[in-house]
DNA sequence: AATCGATTGGAAACTAACTTAACAATCACG
DNA sequence: CGTGATTGTTAAGTTAGTTTCCAATCGATT
């Protein structure tokens, strides 16, 4: 549906073929490789037409024709496709332990990848590691810096665009040091987008995961942190501040309120749920080898009684993060991430203790995407994002 | 700035017309009467164009010419505005203890007003009573039934349309029964629009109150009932279930959890922090006359440590709940309302607990609208909602 | 092997919109 | 009473898109 949006300006006849063009190209993209006249009877329009814009989007390099299509009586239809090449997107993801990166071109095939681990404690070596591992992909790719048309990076923290600045860090240590973002921006121009390492793994879920068939959801990621990325109408949400989604700073003050320093600095809900609150919580209640949160679970599952009740408590504080962003802003769906998240059993857990708080019930699901999750939402991101520059530019330049 | 949504349709000529005539009246409607020159001169339009659209847009009725603006060397200049009469607006606001109405123009102007005072506990005996409103409404204001475009009913509880049914209706009794719906349906007809009482005021705070110049805010009403309206990017949000902003379900069982039944019904933050759940805390407090929540208020105020250390804990509990809103929207903007959250001080009170809660700090304000505000939002939604069905059938049945 | 029929893509003619430029009519003001 | 600014219309030209028609092509059927 073409929306007006409120306020509203003017509008030309050259709109209208923008549009057309954006509308052509969206189901290039989509549905592959077409025919002109397939693609008139999807789009609604006019076979002239779609032969006009066709043109117009090959003159500007974004389409061009892959071949002839034969087999039905008639003439061999010519096949468009989106030329791949027209832009690629670098998609960039700093953990603590790994850095990991892909590079993609417009028709969003991954051209070269890379993960490697990462013993930084310095931020400006990460910065350096980051560039060190982009040039690495760039060269793998067989690809000229100038090509990458964007570049986006997923990173703990939150981006305020008002101050310019990266906040809420967290486990990063020297993260958000202003000469962390004027390193990034030095070695990756102008182009590049900072996201939210949990937001990209949502844009991830909306393109290749669950959300794909839904207008709004809720992707929770409960592991080493807890974060969720929200997606609403399609569209992600960072909030005013960039804070949007940042469910470790609700205010459940459970039990183990012991560290007041952390709760300020990585929020009080990532204190009581993260895991490393739950090897605290087994090893409070006796829990043998709880040294890690894998290994609690797999007591529980073992049938071990005491784990199984920290389990049932983390199930619990889960769901109260759940219910409580059902409560504001009701999503369709909730998908379930991180490495609790995805534990066994854990999905019917939460479901089982969400039942019982929230009003409506959500679909929840558990994500099936892996761990370049967040890489392959960078790159959703940014191909969006070139997509439209390219289309503007078009419109512009070409005619 | 004119947005093509994701899966955009394709555009005709015809398109640009109706976006052009749409960003007209919205001129007309924000700045008031004007001639064909300034209306050319604003919208960035030629002369030509601009008597061409009022032609169309005076043809369907929407717009007249008000008369000559001279005083300026050359002819007078005709002055167009928008047509009040092309439709009427009913705001209805069903309440426990009252019904409230008011129809309005096309140019948001009201025609007539009224307030009963119901003590109907039947909910088709409320039904009734605001048909009758709405008919002395009617006659009142010199208007057909047949004029009124729109009706929108402020109502608690939230409209699901997936299931075409009223929800979580709280403390009006019977008002969630299918029947409800029919006989309201019966009566308004078909242009009956069902918003939710909190979230109309929200409407009425996006455009006569504080949330006249932010994209996104939530009216958060804290007094009999506790609800939230949420509007981001100038938008009403309702959830996929309809109960986004129903911050009553929020997961705080904070001790007086006695009501357990209550807590289903009404949501848990409900039972803990709504008016009644003031006056429980402050009698087992020991508050001396606590019959009502203002009275506990104006203890506190007075200087009364045990009734202050009550409000600071509603504070407390009214902290929570906002942090937890932005910690999943993180909206510009918080509006406090309803008996409670317009009590003087409580403002102070919840931002100092917010500023130990939150990450971020949005605006904090009191509302300033007064009982009204239901109807007006209801109103004003009704108006948008008229004026966008007014301009697609002008483009449909115009030129 | 020839014809039929479906399909493709483009050309011509027409409609819908907007823009610029020119112009006639009007009115305040010196 | 003339001058100059202002208003609003008309005319010509541009950008778009649609419908209609037609020539060219190719598989399938007789």
């Amino acid at each position: 549906m073409t929306v007006v949006a409120g306020g509203a300006s003017a509008a030309r006849p050259q709109l209208i073929r923008e549009i057309n063009e954006q509308v052509l190209l969206d189901h290039l993209r989509r549905s592959g490789p077409m025919a002109r006249t397939e693609l008139a009877r999807l789009s609604g329009l006019s076979k002239p037409t779609v032969s006009a814009a066709l043109g117009s989007l090959e003159r500007s390099g974004l389409v061009h024709v892959i071949g002839q299509r034969t087999g039905v009586p008639g003439p061999a239809a010519v096949v468009y496709d989106v030329r791949p090449e027209a832009g690629f997107v670098l998609g960039l993801d700093v953990g603590r332990e790994y850095l990991r990166g892909a590079i993609a071109d417009l028709a969003g095939t991954v051209r070269s990848r890379a993960s490697v681990r990462t013993k930084a404690v310095d931020a400006m070596t990460r910065v350096n590691g980051l560039a060190e591992l982009a040039v690495k992909l760039l060269a793998e790719a067989g690809i000229s810096a100038e090509e990458v048309t964007q570049t986006v990076l997923g990173s703990p923290g939150v981006y305020d665009p008002r101050v310019d600045r990266l906040t809420l860090t967290g486990r990063l240590s020297g993260w958000d040091s202003p000469a962390v973002l004027a390193g990034l921006r030095e070695r990756f121009g102008p182009g590049l987008m900072i996201e939210n390492d949990i937001d990209a793994a949502a844009l991830a879920e909306r393109v290749h995961g669950h959300g794909r068939d839904v207008e709004s959801f809720a992707f929770v990621s409960v592991g080493t942190g807890i974060g969720m990325g929200l997606v609403l109408d399609g569209k992600l949400r960072h909030g005013f501040h960039g804070v949007a989604g940042e469910i470790s700073y609700l205010p459940f003050t459970e039990g183990s309120g012991s560290d007041a320093r952390d709760a300020r600095r990585r929020g009080s809900f990532d204190a009581s749920a993260s895991a490393a609150a739950v090897v605290r919580a087994a090893r409070r209640a006796g829990v043998p080898g709880a040294s890690s949160a894998e290994k609690v679970f797999a007591a529980a599952a073992r049938g071990d009684a005491v784990a199984a009740a920290v389990v049932t408590e983390e199930a619990l504080l889960v769901a109260k993060a759940i219910c409580s962003v059902i409560a504001v802003v009701d999503p369709e769906l909730v998908v379930l991430g991180g490495g609790i998240g995805q534990a066994p059993g854990f999905l019917e857990a939460v479901v089982h203790q969400l039942s019982r708080l929230s009003p409506v019930m959500p679909e929840v699901r558990v994500t099936d995407l892996g761990a370049e999750t967040v890489v392959s939402g960078c790159i959703s991101a940014g191909l969006d994002r070139a997509w439209l520059n390219l289309v503007g530019r078009a419109g512009n330049s070409g005619s």
